[in-house]
DNA sequence: CATAAATATCTAGATTTCCAGAAATATCGA
DNA sequence: TCGATATTTCTGGAAATCTAGATATTTATG
């Protein structure tokens, strides 16, 4: 994962609203969830909820799928590992030299 | 850590300018780096980058110290290893009965 | 003390995000 | 087809963030 992906998903997890969504929904586990208990949980507007649900999944950090007339989240955990690995790969490795400075 | 501080820490990795600034701090380890050179590598002006810094101070995320003229950051890794632990703490424990409903 | 170096603070305009009500869309069941 | 349910899209104003130049602060050095 390169640098603008994974700050585009930490950004997006960094909203209350939406990390409480994606909490719920990492201890969901694979089964997931609709967004309907998702919103149950949070207690917030439906549009607003959607609204936010529609930012995870712009990012990349959930998945849908129809069932019904429900839709299921769930975490795409690749994604959230590559951005977890990104975080700290290289932790302590040292830093090259820096670019030239000004003489 | 609760819900509001984790995600006022993803918050602010989520840039990715600090995001850059941390991962150098991450791979240069507990031996950190000062301003100066964390500015030669992301060629940005002086000003933005203390501002950035500054969020990355005030959300906990790394500490500074003075070393003569030179201001010293270092990566809190009890913050960040509190963040991911709360990112993915109970995976697929399952989620409990969601609020009442309207009836 | 005067100067230079490292960093923070002030400022202000441009851009982005946030929120929730209202309306639209899609699917199911009778 | 009609009605109910689940969810998204539209909308627009309020609030927060981003950027970088100019200036200020702190510390070391000659």
């Amino acid at each position: 994962m390169e640098l603008e992906r994974a700050a585009k998903c930490l950004s997006e997890l960094g909203h209350p609203v939406r990390l409480a969504a994606f909490r719920l929904l990492v201890r969901a586990g694979p089964e997931g969830l609709p967004v309907k208990q998702i919103q149950a949980h949070l207690g917030i507007p439906q549009s607003t909820l959607s609204h936010h649900i529609a930012h995870l999944v712009a990012a990349g950090l959930i998945t849908q799928s129809r069932q019904g007339r429900m839709l299921i989240c769930r975490v795409d955990y690749e994604t959230i590992r590559g951005v977890l690995d990104f975080l700290m790969r290289d932790c302590c490795a040292g830093v090259v030299l820096p670019p030239e400075g000004p003489p």
